[in-house]
DNA sequence: ATTTGACTTCGAGCGCGCTCTAAGTCCTAC
DNA sequence: GTAGGACTTAGAGCGCGCTCGAAGTCAAAT
């Protein structure tokens, strides 16, 4: 264990209240990039394996979200890592994070290691965001299901 | 604050504050405005009542969502109906009901009871949109925790 | 009488996250 | 060599849901 993630662990237990659930294993075998892929890929082969169109992955570049290298021609080449980190910004953005506070989160790994508790604060934000839509998504669930089973009443709130 | 004000403001957050089961006795309760409010509110107070601001009031006047009356002054007057409206369309919107969406429900329903079916398919559409949501958010929590039990390491997705 | 302050209308502006256009470059196939 | 197509850039435009500003009106308080 290296000193970054003792501190981190340090971190981790100050949070109390926090209940990780157990990793499933479809969670960490989604988790990983699909074997037997290119090294490299071109802007339009990551786009048809992403889902994310190829103006929004330049568009991702510009604001300083990938960094993303050129051949000879100066055309973008995707490397693993640059298609991990897509894909990585794809599930922050499916969960709402902000894309200001995804690029403060790829700039702090892109400091190493001594960003970690950085990044690990940022992320228990993060958590704590999605915990406070979840139920809020499920007290409106509540209300739109009583207004179904009242079939549409009027709309006396 | 008038002691009326108060209490429906009360009687708001109990029903905003999450963690609501289907169908309780409190919801069902809380979906009836309270007694004792003044009948006609000015729109600082339907602002101050729902948080709503008066900006987005009339906002949402414009767009045609809610239908407000005028004191011999000229200015917007609030009935029980209006300030219903205003909290109803505030409960959508936190599901993230499109505004077009809402306004097509609040005319269904200035169209009478011929339009019950269609309001429960309005309503039934949205409601598939939610719990879709709601499984987004959790399976992005599970990557969230992920990275967080694994120390918000590198960002491979 | 004047000042204050909450209101009115209309229209413009903003922040976000894309999304698209235009004009140009480069490689491949015919 | 030339046509096609996928790419490049810089920059403009869009849809949403507000949010704000400017200029004016009105009623009550001083």
């Amino acid at each position: 264990m290296t000193a970054a993630t003792a501190r981190l662990r340090e971190l981790l237990e100050s949070f109390d209240g926090l209940d990780l659930p157990p990793l499933s294993e479809e969670l960490v075998c989604a988790l990983g990039l699909p074997e037997g892929l290119p090294a490299e890929l071109a802007i339009s082969e990551v786009a048809e394996l992403t889902g994310v169109s190829a103006h929004t992955l330049r568009y991702y570049e510009r604001i300083g979200l990938v960094g993303v290298g050129r051949d000879p021609g100066g055309r973008r080449v995707y490397d693993r890592d640059a298609l991990g980190r897509v894909v990585f910004i794809t599930r922050l953005r499916c969960s709402d994070m902000p894309i200001r506070d995804i690029t403060r989160y790829l700039a702090l790994v892109g400091q190493g290691e001594a960003s970690v508790p950085a990044r690990l604060t940022l992320m228990l934000a993060h958590r704590e965001s999605i915990v406070r839509r979840l139920q809020e998504l499920q007290a409106a669930l509540a209300v739109i299901d009583y207004k179904i089973v009242t079939y549409g009443g009027d709309c006396a709130p």
